[in-house]
Parts: structure tokens; sequence; C-alpha cells
DNA sequence: GTCACTCATGAAAGATATTTTCGTTTCGGT
DNA sequence: ACCGAAACGAAAATATCTTTCATGAGTGAC
């Protein structure tokens, strides 16, 4: 399935059809939203029956479920490979264990979406539900292998490239700026041409990422495939973790996909869920580099401390 | 943990003490020991082993669990009846949402600091935990009267500047691009200068929104100060509501102050505070001017498509 | 428009797992 | 030592899950 011959010896691995994927036990909601845009149509009414009904499901054999969705068996046990599960029966498992979960943890709650004459109290209390739900469900889904392989390869790193296009540049900009804070070079070149200039600069042991959430941006994949295919270490944060742009990515992180509506813009919770995957890359790194990572960050942070109030000293300037 | 309280007046009918013979969900060791006498020697290996690792023991077969405890299938079979259960398979599953529960019980246990030998599977749950954390404080934190009042002032504004610097220029970027998207004009400048710059041609009607957590940035606060002084209102988004910026704010909102530490530096939790406010801030005026940002923002979204695999169409690109 | 092709899909065969049956073993009582 | 009842496991019977394979719908090429 990798473009330009199976290179890389070691390492990665294959990943996409996620062989080593650590059965989910509450991330499963969240899989769901991932991988539905890459289900068939059966296959969907099978997740959506899952996801929706945990407990109920988990008392059906496969040919009630087959039957309650109008699929047949194959088509649930397809499924539940899907999901990542070695067949139906270990889905099912669970599925009753996360009823029991939802059960005790008393879930639900404010599901329904923005409207559009909802208080701003509402929306303030929405938004903040739904970002938190992104945020569990992208931690619940996050493959903590290809994590650490991730967080290894930006440590060893000469240097690295992030692209991002749009929303998802400033979180690459993010990555970049927690990154140099350490001691790192890193760039996050916003205009797709200087991505692909900089891209050719890369060699074997630099590090280039890409960032989108549709998996499908060319402009951020045409820079990726530079960088892959000039022998550096790539990586992919994206919330199709089957997508175009996984072909040229070592690793693959994959960001969750919550349910979005004409208010609350995909963009929202995307960004979320990135800056979530952002945040554990840098945390693992500065964990890997400390003894050169927490002198470089304590200087950083010295060098602001002078643009705090250098201005104008008004209020009282604190500092603990 | 369980609703031991007798409320509930009628429909829930008793589940709890599963008196007749309701499957025991969570109550399952307690059985097993009131149970246990009246058990036959081999019927007593197999609850125990049961008892002892729900979730080992959910994993096996009735054949695995036999070998196991050195009994037969029969006799395993026998003691899942014994404890209430139509068979093996109703046993297994029960035994699957308790290993769930009491997984999911141990799960507060993250609420220290991230160690620099923490293994990654840990810095992602309290990574995640954290900035739930951080929203669920900025949502209760939030002054919806401020929040309604800069929300007017935005979806009124003729133009809008945000001024923020380092990791809160990306909030800022963020607040802008998304203010584009449904047809308002909006600036994030990134340099100093030309913030300032900017703001001098700010008047009356117009928007200033500087974004600083230690709401002591004086690059941040000047550009601000001269929107103020130039009739423009002003909104703060900072996590010191008693900082100089907030001098020169109409509105002040406050996002929340989470503890940092060397490997969890503020910028983290304020960034995601930050956003939370932002996202409520472009929400408020989307509801706002619902009927012209509605066709803006379906507008971008269209004219977004066809950046989508355009490059290169790989993959399988599918649209429901 | 037609053709070839791919891929999703379900029916049914095949493989496992669970339940039942039934004969053997064990143990207590006399 | 002998009898009877209960415990127990081997294996048959059944249910359940998995795989294979043929079919048809949709798609792109010509």
């Amino acid at each position: 399935m990798n473009a330009s011959g199976g290179r890389r010896a070691a390492g990665g691995g294959s990943a996409p059809p996620a062989p080593p994927a650590p059965p989910a036990p509450a991330a499963l909601a969240a899989k769901v939203r991932t991988l539905a845009p890459s289900m068939t149509r059966s296959m969907q009414r099978v997740a959506e029956a899952v996801a929706g009904d945990p407990a109920g499901c988990a008392a059906l054999t496969v040919t009630g479920l087959a039957e309650l969705t109008g699929t047949s068996e194959a088509t649930v046990v397809r499924t539940a490979r899907l999901l990542g599960y070695p067949g139906y029966r270990d889905l099912r498992l669970a599925l009753a264990g996360l009823a029991a979960q939802q059960q005790s943890g008393r879930a639900p709650a404010i599901t329904t979406d923005i409207a559009v004459d909802d208080p701003i109290a509402d929306v303030v209390a929405k938004l903040a539900y739904d970002e938190q739900q992104t945020l569990a469900d992208t931690a619940a889904g996050l493959d903590t292998v290809q994590l650490g392989a991730a967080v290894a390869a930006l440590a060893a790193a000469r240097r690295t490239d992030v692209y991002g296009i749009g929303a998802s540049n400033l979180v690459a900009q993010d990555l970049t700026q927690k990154m140099l804070r350490i001691g790192l070079i890193a760039h996050a070149p916003g205009d797709p041409h200087l991505a692909v200039t900089n891209a050719v600069q890369l060699q074997a042991g630099d590090v280039a990422v890409a960032i989108t959430h549709s998996g499908s941006t060319g402009d951020v994949i045409e820079p990726l495939r530079v960088a892959f295919e000039r022998g550096a270490t790539t990586i992919a944060v994206t919330g199709r973790p089957d997508s175009s742009v996984t072909q040229y990515a070592d690793h693959v992180l994959t960001t969750s996909t919550a349910r979005e509506s004409e208010l609350r813009p995909a963009a929202m919770s995307s960004r979320t869920s990135q800056l979530l995957v952002v945040d554990c890359l840098f945390v693992g790194v500065a964990q890997r580099i400390y003894e050169s990572a927490a002198p470089a960050l304590a200087a950083s942070y010295e060098a602001l401390a002078h643009r705090h109030g250098a201005l104008r000293g008004v209020a009282g300037d604190r500092r603990a």
C-alpha cells in the first residue's frame, strides 16, 4: 500500500489497517465516529446501532444484531473487525463493558445541538461539554504505540517540519512554538509552496508532521509526500486514519471526529482534538530530552518575563 | 456507589439486591461469597477465579476457564447458573461489564502531576484530564453578561482587531479565521508594531480584542490602549481580571488559570481556556447575525471543498 | 450508451464455543 | 464391604460465530 516501494525496514511498520489495535473499551463511540466515513452503508447501520445502544446490542447474538440492522452476519463481523476487534464476540464483550460503564458513569447529558436561539449561557455549557467530550474521545482513541514512536522520532530529529493549512496551521504553529521552546528546531510553513520547498530539504533523521482533519487536503499531503520520499520520518495527525495522507505517514495519530453542525463547524472540535495530540507529542518529547529541555524551557521563560509589563508597569506584576 | 437508597417509586423495578434472578451487575463478588457454602468444591474453584479476576476470566472461553480451574465445561456452566445467569455466555458478559466498571473506577488517580518518567499512556490521560478540568473551570467562571455584551459588540462591529502574542496569537488567529468565515472583517496582527498601526485605524463601533493570559503583556496592552482611546469597544480575554490590560477593556472575559509545572507550561491550559472563550464568542456572534452568517459559512465551506483531494486524488474519497 | 471492473453484500458452508446428556467416580451412611 | 446420592467430566448436541463464495449494484473507461 505504501507508495515508493517498501522502504523503511524497521520502525513504524504498517499502521493504517491497525493490526496492533488495542481493543477499545470506552473509546468505542469515538471510534465509531472516526471510522464511520470509511464504512459502507450496511456497516454504518451496524455501527450506529452499536454506538446508540451498547447495552441492547450486547444482549444480541450476531444473528440478532444482523436482523435488527437489516443486514447479514457477515456484515456485523466485518464491522466488528473494522472497529478493531478480532470478531463479534470481542466487540460484544467490549459493548457489555461500555454499557456497565455508562450505567454507573451517569453519562447522559446535554446531547442536544446548539440552536440559533439558545441563550448565551447554554452556548457556553454546550461548547464546554462538547470539547470535553472531544478530549475524552481523543485520549481514549489515541494509539499510544504510534504516539510513542512519533515522540521518539521527534526527540531525535535534526529538524522538524509541521504542515497544516487553515485552522490546522494554527495547531502546527502551536507545536512549532513549543518545540522551539525546548531547543528543538521546528518550522510550520503556512504557505503550501513554502511547505514543499521546506520538505525538499529534509533527509533521513528529520521529521515531517502533517496535520489535517480530513486527511485529504492536497496542500498538506504534498509536502508530506515529498518529505516521505526524501527519507524523513513522517507523522500524520488526522481524523481519518484511512485517508490519503496516511499513505505517506510512518506513524498515524488519530484525532476524534465529533458531530458537527451549522453553528459548530467541524474545525472546532477537530482543533481541540489536534491540540491534545500535539500537547501529548510535546510533553512526550520534553520527557525524552529532559536534560536539555529543562534549561531551554527555563531560558525562554526568563526571556519572556521581560516582555511582561515592560511597556507599562501599571498594575502589580507578579511572579510566583 | 450503587443506588441502594430506595428512591424510585415505580418503573425501575428492584434491581440492586437481585432477589429474584436478575443477573447481578456489580454485586457479583458479594453473590459469590453468599453462595459459596452451597457450592461444591469444583464450583467454588470456578467462582473464586471469577470473583478474583473478572477481567481475566472475561477473556476466557468455557473451555479455557475450565482448564484454568482444573474442572470441566459442565461445571463452569453449572456455576454460572448458580450465580443466576442463564449460562456461561451471560456470566461472561457481566464479567466484562464488571471489569470495565472497576477499571473506570480506578481513573481518578490521575490527579498527580506529570512526571519525567511517566509512561506515555499516563501523559495522555493526565493531559486530557487537565484540559477537561480547564474547560469546566472556564465555563463555570465565564461571566455571561460580559460575554453577551462582547458578542453584541462584535456582531455589530464594522471591523475587529484581535491582539495576541506568542501562543495567544494563535488563539487570536483562530478567532479571526472564524469571523472571516461568517463574513465579518477581522485581523490578528502578529507583529506588535503592526498591531498598534492597526489600532490607530479603529473608531467608535469597531472592536478590539486583547488576548493575554498574564494580562500584563505590554505588546498586547499597547494596541488595546490605542484602540480604547480611539473610541473602539475593547474586550480583554485574560486569566487575570485584575491586571493592567483590564484598564482599557470595556468587557473582561476571564479565562481559567490552572496549575502549571515544568512539563506542563501555563500556555497549555490557558490556550485551552482561551479557545473556549473564543468559541463562545464566535458561536454567539454567529447566532446574532445568523441570517448573513449561514450563507457565508456555506460559501466558505463550498470553496474549501475543492481543495480537498484536489492535488492528488489518491485513495478513495467518499462523501455520503 | 455499453462494457469491464470493483466492491459491497448476504447465503450458506465451515469452525468454535456453549450447553446438554449421560456414564463414571466419589463419598457418606449403614 | 455394600448402597445410594450427588459431583463430576467426556463427549454428543446445539447454538453461535467466522469464512467463503457467488451475486448484483455502482463506477469509471471507452
